[in-house]
RNA sequence: GCUCCAGUGGCGGAAUCGGUAGACGCGUUGGACUUAAAAUCCAAUCGGGGCUCAACCUCGGUGCCAGUUCAAGUCUGGCCUGGAGCACCA
């Protein structure tokens, strides 16, 4: 065996004898239970970034780890590969999207082969392919048939940079998610998913979700927006037309409804124009336009300081017969709610700050009884007594709520309203490079969608990607005429893509059934592998792609393909890969690059050291120190297998756990105690939470035991040579998941049957799995004051007799009384004094 | 403003049930090997105080203030700081 280690010939052999082999293919039955460990799919963006290697080496880890203890692992790959980068290159250089695309998976695919990734490429997945979205359509399509998707003209959100429409959930503090660009409003006939209809169940299924942190869950949670309370219809008492009108308001404090003084509308509110008196419409329509021209982000910024106009009409509160003035306003929101707001000053922030501004009048209704208030320099927002609200005075707010909606109930004005935040999905996109919606628009029949049999609705490649302002799709001369699939007239195609998220939100079913051409997947084969054990992926996805993913499996539920409610059983959410204390990226120039360090140090080294630092859930701080650090450990490793392999027992390597090791002396029962103990604690440290930083410091401390055996042996009999054999085979098999070209290697040229991956996981002795002695902790009043070693199987009689005969603990006893002692078994003993 | 998460040496972090705070590593310092360097190996490394130095002894210490407990990094209440998400959602 090589004295050296040379990771870059190692790892090269390897990789090509592992692709080979196709080593890591996943049969859909092997009479194992199954486990599914999934990483988030990339983007071909071209090279592979540090975030990836870290997302796909903590997922690799774990499926590594229970394949070695029994299960049958589906560990698939893939790539989410339509979108807008590929379509700003080929327009940049007047090129195919496609080429780009699939010369950036060929390189991609390379390194993550080299990073040792223990994928069955046989089920890869790319998005971008007519034999992935021909699917993609057709579930469209079963969306559309269930009432699940529809069109609709709406104000939506507009990127003019990337020049398309955007969904809310891609609004990040009103700029585009992609671009940061700022969003413009636009009104446009648009495709929608109607994802608010599962909102109540997207939301209480959340509880089911145990292996998800809360962060992910309240972030959803809060996303979805539950809230309840009441609709309220107010007439309109002096409508200029003369026609009877209401206007509806959803409050979640329907409490505080005697306590309206006035009412506000948004500016895009429906009816406003009808609610406009003559006098006022110069104003109204001012108002409307500079609210029309503002862009969300100025909205956002008006923060505070609160604008509106009065329309010049009245409604009445039909609880207490008062005439009341209605407003328009920007803190209204059309899209929330009715579109209308009951302003409660008294007891609503946003409402005391705007009347204030105004000089509207307020009217308190609640009031806290042990510290009353007059609500003049600020609202009282907090739960109290009602006050000024006839046959409510004097009950609690909280049973207020109920007894006066039940009230609008009865009298007919009103009702019980739970209300989301949620809105539908627009997944339109005015973009190529995207699965094309299956639907034509008929000049006789209207919209018609593409019958399953003319599935896929392919990509036109006879388009200009030169142009500015529109899709290239458009360009293209054979594209968008067609024939009515029911008429047989003519018919032009929609020249809108679907939104990527789409083509995301079901990737993870069609890996257990990756190559059917027939349907998107078998049902049963789907209902075996699904739902993900482990999905690991980056928080950024907490609400957009997990959500949607969500929702899609259960649309899919009820479309009768699948049998279960929740895609990821345990979500594990990986922290950024950091430099220097700040987020890589190519801007700030801080960026690793993977293919350096596979190149300087090798796959093994990177991955040892993505684990090493941080647990996974934090962020990861990347030092060029730290994998020096990580690459001398490994030559550590592997001097220690090369300048023993000679002693190695070929008996102990076939079979290291049924070999009864005899040990005579201390030195080797202690090192047979501490591989066991390690063995216990890296099993435990993986299985709870992942928590690989301490699996590689348990590897460390594993060496430096077994170094230090070495150091107390001189020359070595057979026992020792036994004893030894034990330790280094047992350190490969557990480091075998990470290092995983350094173990198999070493496992070879120990003379090791096979691939050591194919080896079991190593059992442990709970009686050998700890120390003949332990150190006994005595405490005086809870202060450390002695250690005692004893024996580990010590009573606890004998416990509190040795501490208190300890000469030490006398000593400091002396004179005092004891009040009592506390025996803690195989740990320590407290002496309370006085 | 609301919600969630976090706060431990010079640094990353460890501490399973409340039971030895600082595992393991990085860095630093000293030493061994070497003509020299690299590599490697060994040792020290929370702070204050005591002792001429050292071993050693002693006190304090996990963002801050209280509390519960024989015992608190860990539990409870109140704050402070940082990060993330949502944000005029009625």
């Amino acid at each position: 065996m090589k004295q050296s280690y040379y990771p870059q010939e190692i790892e090269k052999k390897w990789k090509k004898y592992w692709e080979d082999n196709k080593v890591f293919k996943t049969e859909n039955d092997n009479g194992k239970p199954k486990y599914y460990a999934l990483s988030m799919f990339p983007y071909p963006s071209g090279k592979l970034h540090m975030g990836h290697v870290r997302n796909y080496t903590i997922t690799d880890v774990i499926a590594r780890f229970k394949k070695a203890n029994g299960f049958n692992v589906l560990h698939p790959i893939g790539w989410d590969s339509f979108g807008l980068p590929a379509e700003n290159a080929a327009m940049k250089h007047n090129a195919d999207p496609e080429k780009w695309t699939d010369e950036n998976i060929a390189y991609m695919t390379e390194q993550l082969k080299m990073l040792g990734l223990s994928y069955d490429w046989d089920r890869e997945v790319t998005t971008c392919k007519p034999d992935y979205y021909k699917w993609t359509q057709w579930i469209f399509l079963q969306l559309y048939k269930k009432g699940l998707v529809y069109k609709k003209e709406a104000a939506v959100n507009w990127c003019p940079s990337c020049g398309t429409v955007l969904a809310n959930e891609q609004v990040i503090d009103g700029k585009c998610w992609r671009c940061d660009s700022e969003v413009e409003k636009k009104y446009l006939s648009q495709w929608f998913v109607k994802i608010t209809e599962y909102a109540d169940e997207l939301l209480t299924d959340l509880d089911l979700l145990t292996g998800w942190g809360d962060n992910v869950k309240t972030m959803q949670a809060n996303w979805i927006g539950k809230s309840h309370g009441a609709i309220f219809r107010f007439p309109v008492v002096d409508a200029p037309s003369g026609e009877k009108m209401e206007v509806p308001v959803y409050t979640t404090r329907p409490d505080t409804v005697y306590g309206i003084t006035y009412l506000v509308v948004a500016p895009e509110y429906k009816d406003i124009e009808k609610l406009t008196t003559e006098e006022n419409k110069k104003a109204v329509e001012e108002y409307r336009a500079n609210a029309r021209k503002m862009s969300e982000i100025e909205r956002l910024s008006t923060d505070r300081t609160k604008t509106g106009v009065p329309l010049g009409t009245h409604c009445k509160n039909p609880f207490t017969g008062e005439i009341f003035p209605l407003w328009t306003a920007d803190y209204a929101l059309v899209e929330y709610g009715t579109g209308a707001v009951m302003a409660v000053p008294t007891h609503d922030t946003r409402d005391f700050d705007f009347a204030k501004k105004y000089n509207l009048p307020m009217k308190v209704v609640i009031q806290n009884p042990d510290n009353p208030s007059n609500c003049e320099n600020e609202a009282y927002v907090d739960d109290g007594i009602l006050v000024n609200s006839g046959e409510f005075n004097g009950m609690k707010n909280t049973q207020a709520k109920k007894a006066i909606t039940q009230k609008a109930v009865d009298e007919g004005f009103g009702e019980f309203k739970t209300q989301f935040r949620l809105r539908d999905w627009l997944i339109s996109r005015q973009r190529y490079w995207g699965a094309p919606i299956p639907v034509v628009y008929c000049d006789k029949c209207g919209i018609v969608p593409v019958p399953e049999d003319q599935l896929p609705v392919l990509l036109p490649k006879d388009v200009d990607f030169s142009v500015v302002g529109k899709s290239p799709i458009t360009t293209s001369p054979t594209f968008k005429d067609t024939v009515c699939p029911v008429c047989g007239g003519h018919a032009t195609r929609e020249p809108d893509t679907m939104d990527t998220f789409i083509c995301s939100s079901w990737y993870y079913l069609r890996y257990a059934d990756a190559n059917n051409d027939k349907e998107c997947f078998n049902k049963d084969i789907v209902n075996k592998w699904l739902p993900v054990d482990q999905y690991v992926g980056g928080i950024e996805h907490a609400i957009l792609h997990l959500l949607y993913s969500r929702f899609f499996t259960k649309a899919l539920r009820d479309c009768g393909l699948l049998d279960f409610d929740e895609p990821f059983k345990n979500l594990l959410t990986q922290g950024m890969v950091l430099k220097d204390g700040s987020k890589m990226s190519k801007s700030k120039g801080n960026t690793v690059d993977p293919d350096e360090i596979f190149e300087n140090y090798g796959a093994d080294t990177a991955r040892l050291f993505i684990l090493s630092d941080s647990p996974p859930a934090r962020d990861f701080d990347w030092s060029d120190a730290g994998v020096e650090g990580c690459y001398k450990f490994l030559n550590r490793v592997w001097r220690l297998v090369a300048s023993n392999a000679e002693n190695i027992s070929h008996d102990v390597i076939a079979c290291p756990h049924s070999v009864a090791i005899q040990t005579t002396d201390k030195a080797n029962d202690d090192l047979i105690r501490t591989v066991h103990m390690q063995i216990k604690g890296i099993t435990n440290d993986i299985t709870n939470e992942f928590q690989f930083n301490t699996v590689i410091s348990k590897y460390r401390e594993l060496v430096n035991s077994i170094y230090d055996w070495l150091g107390k042996k001189p020359e070595l009999n057979e026992e020792d040579k036994n004893v030894l054999s034990f330790a280094i085979v047992s350190m490969l098999k557990l480091m075998s998941p990470v290092a995983v070209y350094l173990t198999e290697e070493a496992w070879h040229e120990l003379g090791g049957e096979g691939s050591i991956h194919d080896q079991p996981w190593c059992k442990w002795d709970e009686n050998l799995a700890k120390s003949s002695s332990i150190t006994m902790v005595v405490q005086i009043n809870g202060k450390v004051k002695d250690k005692i070693e004893v024996d580990a199987e010590i009573s606890k009689e004998d416990m509190e007799k040795q501490a208190l005969e300890s000469d030490k603990i006398k000593e400091l006893t002396d004179g005092k009384s004891i009040i009592k002692v506390i025996v803690v078994p195989g740990k320590l003993v407290n002496i309370v004094v006085k």
